[in-house]
DNA sequence: TTGCTCCTCACGTCACGTGAGGTGGC
DNA sequence: TTGCTCCTCACGTCACGTGAGGTGGC
């Protein structure tokens, strides 16, 4: 698979996936990937690249914060790869336990910023409500009770 | 009050509070400042400088949207000024109406928003589910069962 | 051989950050 | 008068956008 399929599939342009490579976000920039010559992707390559698109995206993340995450997200790789050879149940318990923080990390960020929009929703929600109860009394309108709220500004 | 206040009260600097101004979001650019002078500030403008700043962190826009948003509520912040003076209830009515319809595009901004966060947020959920429930596997792990059950790769 | 897609510079842009050097108000 | 805060350039930075000119693979 090579660069513009990539883009096209998980809504970037070209520059973005390699101003990412060249960050050391992405591969193919250190693995031996020969100068002048077509990059070519994996499947893996787009998940893990549309995984850290929608950190970017959702949590606003500087590409800094972004790498230090990638090099969490691969060191968890790195010991679901280990899970096969592990010996041990306390082995495996680590193992476990490192996949655990890391997900509960991202979920801590993901939850304060949901509890930011839910607050800055109700408030919307709050406004329309009120909106909506002077509109259904304008449009009454024809009781004198009803005109005189109406002269309140909203 | 000055810019520096604004700038601490409202957690960004005083480069941001120029910049915003040279883009037309806030005022004391075109209303007559001398140049050189300093800038002075109320509290409605504080207020309104916060409103900004929160469409740009929880929604992600560019100043160029904001500015288009800020259009919007000030037409709508003038609207609400003449409803002292507006006559008739069709009158009252139609500004109810454009007040409804920006706070309504606001607000499926930040429900959409809102609806990716959730998805992620009850992936991220399930995720640390399935490996609670290793761990538990494996730290009640003296039965072969549990031993058995555990040899495979979360 | 001819398109098409890719490649590498390299300069431009947006939203500020960061001094440099100078002036205003308590 | 002395600090302190403000002022205006103006260049730097981050995360890309956008050509220019050239090369590789079906």
């Amino acid at each position: 698979m090579r660069i513009g399929e990539v883009a096209e599939r998980v809504g970037v342009t070209q520059r973005t996936i390699r101003y990412y490579e060249e960050r050391g976000l992405l591969g193919h920039g250190g693995d031996g990937r020969t100068k002048g010559t077509h990059r070519v992707y994996t499947e893996a390559d787009v998940a893990r690249l549309q995984e850290l698109l929608r950190l970017r995206d959702l949590l606003a993340l500087t590409l800094e914060d972004l790498a230090e995450l990638a090099e969490a997200e691969e060191a968890r790789a790195a010991l679901r790869g280990e899970w096969e050879e592990s010996t041990s149940d306390a082995q495996r318990l680590r193992i476990v336990d490192a996949s655990t923080a890391l997900l509960e990390q991202q979920l801590g960020l993901v939850r304060s910023r949901r509890e930011k929009l839910d607050a800055f929703a109700d408030e919307l929600e709050t406004k329309l409500a009120r909106l909506q109860q002077r509109r259904d009394e304008l449009s009454a309108g024809s009781g004198t009770r009803a005109r005189r709220a109406a002269r309140t500004n909203p």
